[in-house]
DNA sequence: CGGTCGATTGAGGTAACTCAAGTGCGGTGG
DNA sequence: CCACCGCACTTGAGTTACCTCAATCGACCG
């Protein structure tokens, strides 16, 4: 049996398995494996395992047969559900191309962003232990993203342990993610961690090949916010303070760094780039 | 070659390896074996995966050969440091006995508390990619650890199959954590995230097979406010509310809890049990 | 063209921070 | 044994950074 199969295979496995699943997925439903799709845009319906490790940024794997292993893609749609919460596991996702937010739910139901994943990024690592997914994953985009079944996947890996050592750092690197983020944030102001947000996009934007100068935000000042613990009130005026104090142009969605250093290394902002009450305030005091 | 020779002759290894580390390890050359301890204190130098199986609260493994494999113990006394950041990535720890915490540098050289490990919990998994450790752990309490060193962990988990599932799932559920403790506490003031924490703690402290109700915090007030993004000032005074209310006990470090129902349903804490000052001021008003 | 949704901006309130003064305990040395 | 010191914690008072509520604006969409 080759990974072809094995890959199609499971995908019959995917969509057989919908009725015992535990959450509603109102959008699952809609996904469609690329093959379905009119042929002639550029896109395939698969990548090699070679191909995957270039999107990981790892040294690809040498054996010839295995590295010519192939794996089916998903085309999600913008605003359609990768995975609920409590959904049994069975994928891993890789973002081959599109922007992403992965969520969980607050002790008040409201909904926490824990992730922008895209490019390179991984999906589906939290499902492993218990085999239900821990978070939701929805596209902020139109996403492009390889299906890697767990389940094969470490059979696989039993065979060959380059990619099994892949697939232990593919987690452990989700894993030192989500702790940068902590140690990142903690401890700064609103200004600053929206500063250092914007700077880690951008460098993240250039080193995928796009322009790390002006680019589109995928998130809203919403989920801004609640990725970084701050209101959609704090987001948007301090995206108005940096503009106002010229490291950056901000209209709407669309944003021009115009001095990343000063992103990276920025503190606090000058009260008067603020708002013109809170000086005057002090002054009568 | 056995296991037993496989650990043993690790430890070696990580002797002298010393040398080449990265980063200072003030106390990690005080490290002991556990072996080199006196014996008759009911402490035995090594564990087998049965019993690290049991630990870790999964399925033992069933095949027999396998599961009376063995893993060397260390000691770690108060206050010394299991690894460093930048340090080059072996081992895997298993708590087995004793309370630690990680930690991450903040911008601003600042510690930040990452997680307070405990009976079952591993260390070490943010270290696979990148083959460095990208946190510090420090033990809070003399603590016993189980070395798993990650090369022959893998290495034997590609001849058994059920081993390979256990380390997939071991580095997930330390991702899952990750992830709850993000949207556990966002969303929360304060009081209600003091109160989580002590009632997380106490529970967890209840699976372990010790008191849920009567317990020694092995923390301080800073490494507390550090984990839950509140300064040690606010935490004193918080415990102080929630002792003023009838919730806890609290003594320095020695905390009694009275009604965990309330603590994790807590939401605010009434002005009154606060600070008498503040609902002055208002009624002022 | 109205309706909806996201973003901006303003005004005021407040939760948590900062700074500072005390308190109590545990260790050390006379 | 007591006196002293250091450290972690407590408590107080004032400040402030961020939140909340509310009005407005603009883009998009049927």
């Amino acid at each position: 049996m080759n990974v072809l199969e094995l890959t199609l295979n499971n995908c019959r496995e995917t969509e057989a398995s919908c009725t015992d699943r535990v959450s509603a997925m109102p959008l699952q439903s809609g996904l469609k494996l690329l093959n379905d799709f009119p042929s002639g845009q550029g896109l395939r319906p698969w990548s090699s395992l070679r191909e995957i490790c270039t999107l990981l940024n790892v040294q690809p794997v040498k054996d010839p047969q295995l590295c010519n292993q192939v794996f089916q893609h998903v085309l999600v749609k913008s605003g359609e559900q990768v995975h609920a919460i409590g959904q049994r596991f069975e994928m891993l996702y890789l973002v081959n191309s599109g922007f992403l937010k992965t969520i969980s739910l607050s002790d008040g139901g409201q909904e926490v962003v824990l992730k922008f994943p895209m490019k390179g990024d991984l999906l589906g690592v939290d499902g492993i232990d218990g085999q239900r997914y821990a978070c939701e994953a929805v596209a902020l985009s139109d996403c492009d993203l390889i299906m890697l079944p767990f389940h094969k996947l470490a059979l696989l890996g039993r065979e060959y342990s380059e990619l099994e050592n892949l697939i232990y750092c593919m987690i452990s690197r989700e894993l030192v993610r989500g702790q940068m983020q902590i140690g990142m944030y903690s401890g700064l102001n609103a200004e600053a961690r929206v500063a250092r947000f914007l700077a880690a996009l951008a460098e993240r934007f250039g080193q995928l090949g796009y322009s790390s100068k002006s680019f589109n935000l995928r998130m809203s000042r919403r989920e801004m916010g609640s990725y970084l613990g701050l209101t959609l009130e704090t987001i948007s005026r301090t995206l108005s303070a940096l503009h106002a104090m010229g490291i950056i142009n901000v209209s709407r969605r669309s944003v021009d760094i115009i001095d990343v250093a000063g992103l990276r290394t920025l503190r606090r902002i000058p009260p008067s780039y603020l708002n013109a009450r809170d000086e005057l305030r002090k002054r009568l005091h």
